[in-house]
DNA sequence: CGGCAGTTTGATGTTACTCAATTTAAGTGG
DNA sequence: CCACTTAAATTGAGTAACATCAAACTGCCG
């Protein structure tokens, strides 16, 4: 990837933050990297994008590729909070807040394109959509965060395997016009035992049973949801209102 | 409590969300209850306040006594996210969202007081520091969430209760003038169970632990803190930047 | 062919859950 | 003031879920 590049997924999505911030969709006008407000970088697969103590004037987006956000303790174990797919915000803090306190890398090789924020927020007063955006970006991040807690605090291994699968499958169907149920899924078992707190031993056991059952297909960063319904029944977060 | 009662707690805060929104701390100028813009409502211990599928045009304030955000699966499996001290927001995002997409529900007698949300963004227009306030809610809850998912997920039984304990102690600290280590504390061992994915059998166990190593004292809603900097050793969450 | 990273499988260990009984504390009515 | 009730906390015994350790297997790449 060269400097001037156009930047060719991210403002594809005209309603999401990057194609708002943009104006336009690329295929009406290409937007070319590293403008004074704007610029694009490359990562390969596990590079660390950024760390939890940073602090930069930047407000970040997932171009390209798969990312994650994390947290890690002193003693080595991570949590991974979510993943990032193209389009994303790092996240929706992000765009009022200079200090991200979680982690991000790259899953597979990215490209990111950041922001400056002081223009963002230029942009923000002419276009209100943009903020308006950014908003919903947090309520969407609340509550996934309070799913996940659900998730880690109160189910099973094949609940919380079950759950993930769904969310993410259910977050790449949105951003593709065909809806089949088979899905580049590039996540080794060490990202799946970290974003729901198992060890990938228990996450292969797991996944060879939901294999034996015919619920889901997963080799080769490709995953095939056989059963649609049952993994829906293991996995779904439904609140109760009791 | 009867109308008309003037709002000790909230107000007192004059840099909160609730003082910076009626612009004067009590001492100055009791605030009146129900103005045509501000109700008060008394709910007993246990009762719920909000439930997760309610829409309302309010913004939520905790006055007095202690409260609970939680999720809860149709299996009954409980989650609680985040408790509620007096002068807090039910959730930042309820500034700016009607849909509060988890529960509420008291865990004393408290007092609740809801403000009308078009009135509050007049207020917000007029002085800016309030939606500053609120943002750093916000990215306050954010960072809580994250460290909720980390302590859920990658932590054991001990460090779990000892997170909490040390999380709500320096909560209360934060709001008292006086720095002790004693603390008023009326959470039941079903409420601590529900915070930090245990049973109520489990929490019983590790807390006697703590009493047996002279950590903790907790009885009868009073939680004494004996030997604070163990607790913090196992409970404290210091990321890592690798 | 050897080496490596990731996955799978088996055997064993530990943590936390379940079930059930007992204790404690706080009412409540006579 | 004392039996009776009730909710919460504690304790013990047995069990299930998941972790740990270690070995074998797979596919890939040089």
């Amino acid at each position: 990837m060269k400097d001037g590049d156009p930047c060719v997924t991210c403002p594809v999505r005209e309603k999401g933050f990057c194609g708002l911030l943009l104006g336009k969709p690329f295929q009406q006008s290409p937007v070319i990297h590293n403008s004074n407000w704007q610029e694009h970088q490359g990562f390969g697969a596990d590079a660390r994008i950024v760390n939890s103590k940073d602090v930069s004037d930047f407000v970040y987006v997932l171009c390209d590729g798969w990312a994650f956000r994390f947290g890690r303790m002193p003693d080595n174990r991570r949590q991974i909070f979510r993943f990032l797919l193209p389009g994303d915000l790092f996240t929706a803090i992000n765009v009022f807040e200079e200090k991200l306190h979680s982690s991000f890398q790259a899953l597979t090789n990215v490209r990111v394109s950041r922001f400056k924020r002081p223009e963002v927020m230029k942009r923000i007063a002419i276009k209100p959509e943009i903020l308006a955006t950014a908003r919903i970006a947090c309520v969407v991040e609340s509550k996934h965060a309070d799913e996940l807690s659900i998730n880690l605090g109160v189910r099973a291994a094949d609940e919380r395997i079950a759950y993930l699968l769904l969310h993410l499958t259910s977050r790449i169907a949105d951003r593709s016009v065909i809806r089949e149920h088979r899905y580049h899924f590039p996540l080794r078992h060490q990202h799946i035992a970290d974003a729901v707190g198992l060890t990938t031993v228990h996450v292969s056991r797991v996944i060879s049973i939901f294999r034996k059952r015919k619920i889901i297909e997963l080799r080769d960063g490709l995953l095939e949801v056989l059963d649609p319904p049952e993994l829906a029944r293991i996995g779904a977060i439904e609140l109760s209102n009791h």
